[in-house]
DNA sequence: TTGCTCCTCACGTCACGTGAGGTGGC
DNA sequence: TTGCTCCTCACGTCACGTGAGGTGGC
């Protein structure tokens, strides 16, 4: 390939020169950003110094993150692109803080080895049933975020407490006496945590959706996530609660 | 929308339920991701809780970063998938450290107004002639790391000199007085400069492509680069520079 | 003849976006 | 009849990757 006045390249040549592929070579053909060379008798195309500058040039702009639409549109005017510069810059520092922000989550999912499906900030220290990992998973997009905040507070400060297991254990043909008994031993700790959450209260007109549909999609989902005997302690916990002690 | 036992949702419905669009949900149901729904009697598609659920998980597990595939293989189990974790976690930080490092590259570019076709490490503080900047571009393909530190210290740290624009500014018809006079003011800075920048010396083996090509390459651009009259005063140069003074 | 490199289609990838053209209930 | 929502193809996007099938010089 060395002839008196100088070089030149086959494809993979200068491919491997500038450090790209094969197949990104003949890209940039095809879209017009670098110009196709002259051929050899046989056909075999013959890269030059410019096509190498090019290519280069190109190359840079790609690895520092442009689009070849950019590209294309900044390569050729030697002006300083501050404009794009300050575009590039700015849609970077966003996706960098998207990535930090998955990373943080990644690590706290982590270090607490807790399951992957529901944001840390809202998963309490103990284990939860499926069920209620679902609800919680419902209620981050039916809340608004400060009724969120308060969530998350109330799950992840929520300390175990012995009606956790036999609510979610509870079998669907429980005996009335039994779902009325645990009730009574779960409202004491239910007012507890409202009073010690007030933001908690769904009346609370933050939600995205407006309280009318929040309230009627969250009641869908709580029958469908949970069994007839459950459902119908929760009711007895909340007649229980909306009496004055 | 609303029935007796519960509620139902449309595919947009759904889709805004769980912040996604409404083509993902049909994608999710294309890829096998998400089960296809009963119908109405009008072949509308009907949501359930269970629905959504599994969608909220699927956007969830898609804004942490995982892929489609990655998501269809660890939704299921509900296990802590750890592995899957972690080499996620290593595939982001790689990736913002990527992206921090351009952000480093278009501050640097940004602060001092120089073209982006140039690393900033290899730019001058004067500006430079387009073939110059060709020459640097081309190097740093050609150069190890080593010579590239280097070239880079001499490049930053470059004064000024009134030979630098007469030089560019060459014409190709000079006559061989004025050639001999430009190469012989030129000498004593190179010698100077090599001096101060050993490792600037091409026979360091060092190079990714093996000290013979290197030096083919190099000799082919800068014969592109440069008028008739800019190579003859190089090569003065370069023979001033080979006799010790 | 056997490898090796080069060539040109042309379809595949990934996660959807974006119409095109048609239907159903008010 | 007019809007509105829903439906199903099916091609487009982005920057290439990956064969498939053929040629040319040693």
């Amino acid at each position: 390939m060395v002839c008196a006045d100088g070089m030149s390249w086959s494809t993979r040549e200068i491919a491997e020169l500038a450090g790209t592929s094969l197949r990104a070579v003949r890209h940039y053909h095809e879209v017009g950003l670098l110009p196709e060379p002259e051929r050899r008798s046989n056909g075999y195309k013959k890269y030059g110094v410019p096509h190498l500058v090019r290519l280069l040039r190109i190359k840079r702009l790609v690895d520092l993150g442009f689009s070849l639409a950019q590209i294309a549109e900044t390569v050729d005017d030697a002006e300083h692109p501050e404009h794009a510069l300050r575009t590039l810059d700015a849609e970077l520092a966003d996706t960098i803080q998207r990535l930090q922000r998955a990373r943080v989550e990644l690590g706290t999912l982590l270090r607490r080895r807790v399951p992957a499906d529901l944001p840390p900030e809202l998963t309490p220290v103990t284990p939860m049933s499926s069920a209620d990992r679902a609800l919680v998973l419902v209620m981050t997009r039916i809340m608004g975020p400060r009724q969120l905040r308060a969530y998350g507070e109330m799950i992840r400060t929520l300390p175990a407490h012995p009606t956790d297991r036999e609510f979610d254990d509870l079998p669907a043909d429980t005996g009335e006496a039994a779902r009325q008994d645990l009730a009574e031993r779960m409202a004491p700790r239910l007012r507890l945590l409202r009073a010690a959450h007030p933001d908690l209260d769904v009346s609370h007109p933050d939600a995205p959706l407006g309280e009318e549909s929040a309230r009627e999609i969250l009641a869908t989902v709580v029958r469908e996530l949970y069994n007839p005997a459950q459902l119908d302690v929760l009711g007895r916990v909340a007649a229980l609660l909306s009496r004055p002690r």
